[in-house]
This record gives structure tokens, sequence and C-alpha cells, in this order.
DNA sequence: CAGTGGTCTAGACCACTGC
DNA sequence: CAGTGGTCTAGACCACTGT
């Protein structure tokens, strides 16, 4: 067994940095340097009590720091963890265009083929209801709407959770209130329906999670959220839906094309 | 003084969830519901363990669960205060069109103007390198590079830390190594020698930012950055510009509109 | 100066993991 | 079972803020 001392450098007990921060440091130098590569387990608490002479809190407080940059990931009973740099999916921003709706697949099955993984649709919810002021202002105040909820998992994990709303004069009595909507997606569907698709309006912000969101995703401590609201809209101008998805962001790299004219 | 106990609720004894996680559930409430509304300061950390009867340590956990959700940030020697949500500087994907640069004004003047914000420009420094594996791909691997580095400022606060590769045959001997390009910035230069540029690609992703980058943007704790590596091209396909930045995300709203065909 | 959060100690007991 | 991280206590001293 290696020293830890081959690892991680002394501490500068002159300099007026806190302990516990020069402790995070030199774990990051390690990290970086490679001595801990990606998946690999931190020695532990104890050792590095032992390593540094310092109270168990003050270790406790430099592995926080690192949990919060998005470092490191404590496993309750097995040690702290090096985080591994997940596949990302890449989310380009032809993802909506005619011709994958045409070859019959959604979205979200394009992307996932693309990163060549195995996806699969959770916690599927299809429902009438008033619509948030927010939603209620970018469809132009419908009284009620559809609301279809699901969540995106890929290889198991889940990435990503959506809620879809559209005015119910245009979803009612239509496949887009069953669960699956069929071939190519609600996007399909509306143009079957004479609402030929136009563009679409994408909001992102980043930000980090709520509790909930943070469960529902199993985020651990330090990965932020993307939060994206995307508007539909038809070639006659009118708004058509509106999505509002929330990802995992170490999962996700989006890509878009901007026209320079 | 109103009482604490008007404000937070009593702890579950019973329940298996950790004290220092109720205890930010019921700040977390309390905020919600408005008792602390925006700015507002916190009770100090000595009430709290006052009201809830818990040490000190508990409280302290709690309180740095809310800062790593981004909700509230503690301010030495004065408070622990809710955090305002800053006014969002909106990106639009029309940014970089021809007509903002024909107007004379760079991209961030825009945006700033739009935003009714007084934008600064800070730190810039312009050197030649040798370009980096990632820029290096991306710019069709020139031996060497221009490269731009700036920060900028809202209202006296950095919000985006940007550096800007062009290959060294196009920039020598241009306005461009200059630390004011002029008028329109370094794209309308670019036009100016020929390269017309046809589209940008755009990078993004969101995470935890590195403590240098904290350092560089001020950042609370809580606070993830938006990373966004874009390449302009010209109409003849080339490469001409990779720009890297690196945005405090509590003050970025994006946008991008993407067709439907 | 009093009040605030920042750092640190030296313990304790618990819950989870893997052998 | 031993080893790990999770929670919690009861102190201590420090650095920063405002009056």
């Amino acid at each position: 067994m290696a020293q830890l001392s081959d690892h991680l450098g002394p501490l500068d007990p002159t300099g007026d940095r806190a302990v516990y921060r020069q402790i995070a440091d030199r774990l990051r130098e390690a990290i970086s340097r490679g001595r801990f590569t990606e998946g690999a387990k931190l020695p532990s608490e104890a050792e590095l009590v032992e390593h540094f002479g310092v109270s168990r809190m003050t270790v406790r407080n430099s592995i926080a720091l690192l949990q919060s940059e998005g470092l490191v990931s404590a496993e309750h009973g097995k040690g702290v963890f090096v985080r591994p740099r997940p596949p990302v999916r890449r989310l380009a921003s032809d993802r909506f265009a005619r011709r994958h709706r045409e070859q019959g697949k959604s979205a979200f099955i394009v992307e996932a083929d693309a990163a060549g993984s195995a996806p699969t649709v959770d916690q599927l919810e299809v429902r009438e209801e008033r619509p948030s002021a927010e939603v209620s202002a970018r469809l132009g105040a419908p009284h009620k709407v559809l609301v279809r909820k699901r969540r995106y998992l890929l290889d198991g994990r889940p990435i990503e959770y959506a809620a879809s709303y559209l005015p119910l004069d245009i979803a009612r009595d239509t496949p887009i209130v069953q669960p699956n909507p069929g071939p190519g997606g609600i996007y399909a569907r509306l143009e079957e329906l004479g609402h030929t698709l136009d563009h679409f309006d994408e909001e992102l912000r980043a930000r980090m999670p709520t509790p909930q969101e943070a469960r529902h995703l199993h985020l651990a401590s330090g990965v932020p959220v993307i939060h994206l609201v995307r508007t539909a809209f038809d070639t006659h101008g009118r708004a058509v839906e509106v999505c509002d998805t929330v990802m995992a962001a170490d999962a996700y790299l989006l890509t878009y094309r901007l026209p320079a004219t």
C-alpha cells in the first residue's frame, strides 16, 4: 500500500488559509494530477485525520467542499469517490427537425440512438388542469390545458423530467391524450391535425436543483440542473405547446447553430 | 420583535429525518411562504440554536445545505441572507446578427443596452500562443493562435469570463490584435477582411465552478456556471474563431430559436 | 464594543457496506 | 464483523461587521 504522503503534500501551518481548504486543495491537486482517477476511492476520513493530524470535522469540511464543487461524491459505508464524468447526451438544435419525426422517431429516441444508449420513459402521467400563470401567458390564456408529464432515463439513470402543456381545444379527442401518442410523438400528431410547426423558442437557465428535483433525478450534490422551457409555434404564429424540462446538467451537452445574418 | 416560532414550526423528534435536514426544511418553507423575503436576514445561528434546542454544528449544517441549494448566502459578521434573484441578462440567439454589427455595436453592448444596465469590460489581455488540443481541433490545427481574454461586468458585478482564439494567419497585422478592435468588434473586422460569417456553433454545459472561476466571477456557493464554446464559421466553411466563455448562471437567461424544418 | 459567522477540537453513537 | 461515512454534542477561539 502506497503512503498517503506520496499523494498528498503537507499543509502550510503559517498561511492564513483555513486548514480544511488546504486539505481540499491537496486532494484537488492529487485528483487533477491523476493520483486518483475517475471512480477511484479517496483515503478514508480516518486516514486523512491521521495523515494531516487534524480533527475529523476538519477533514469532513474539506470533503464537503469538494462535493459542492461536483468533484467527488460520498457513498455511505463505502467511501468517497472521484466522480466519473458521465457520457454526455448531446442535444443538437436540429433535434426537432421534421425529418426525424417523419422517420417515426421521437426526439428522445433520436438522441438516445445517437448516443448508443438504452432510452426509457418513466412515470408517465396525462391529465387536464388549469394552467399556471406562466404557461397560460405563453399559450394565449387557454381555460384548461392537457399536461403530459414524464421522466426520461438513459441506461437506467434518470436524466430529465419534463412536462408538456397543450391547449385543451387542440389536444382533446386526439391521440395526444393517450399515454403513447404514436410514432413521431405529439409533434407528429400536431402536424397531422393541421398545426404545421414553424419554430421553437427555448429559454434556458442553469441553477442548483430543488430537493425534490434532486430526488427525482437522483442527483449527487454538486450537480446543477439545466431548466429549459420550450414553446412550439405553428405556421400561423400560434403557440401550440409549452414544454418545461429539468435536466441533470452532468448528463447533457447542448449544441445550437446560430445563423450569422 | 416577532417570535421565531411564528415563522418556524417545531421539529419531528420521532421521524428518522436528520435534525439538520428538518431545520433546513423549516427555513426553506418559511422562505417560500414569504416569511423571509429576498434579501432578508435569517435568524442568527445563536437564535436557531436557542429555538430548536440543538447544537451549533447542527444549525450550521442546515444552513450549509441551504447555501448549496443556492437559496441563501452567508456574510461573515453580518448574517445569513435570502439570495435575491438577480435580474437576468437575456442572451438571445440573434445576438450575433449582422444588423447589430452594422450599427457598430458589439454583442455585449447590444445585450446590456437591452437590459438597461451599465456594461464594463475588464482584465483585457491579448497574446499569441500555441493552441490547446481542443482549440486546435476546432480551428483546423493552426500553428499559433491569437488569444483575446476579457471579463465582462454588469453594474460592477463580474458575470462572464471569455477567451477568443483566432488563427494567427487571419488576425496578424489587423485591428484584431488591438485591445479595442473598433466598432462592431472582431466579427465586424473579420467580415471586412473578407471572412464573411455564415453561422456559429455553440456547445453548452452547466457545472459547478472551479475555485478559480468562483474567485474571478465572485460567485456565492450554490451558483453554477454555464460553459459555452462557440465556433464561428465563414461562408467557405472555415472556422475563423473559437470563443470559450464561462458565465455566472444566476445572471443569465439564454434564448434560442430553432426552426421546425 | 457586542453580535455575527468561520474554524477547529475531541469526543459520541448511528447506519450502511462488504466480507 | 470491521470499516466506512452520517449525525450530533459542547465546548473553544478567531475574524469580520456594525455601532
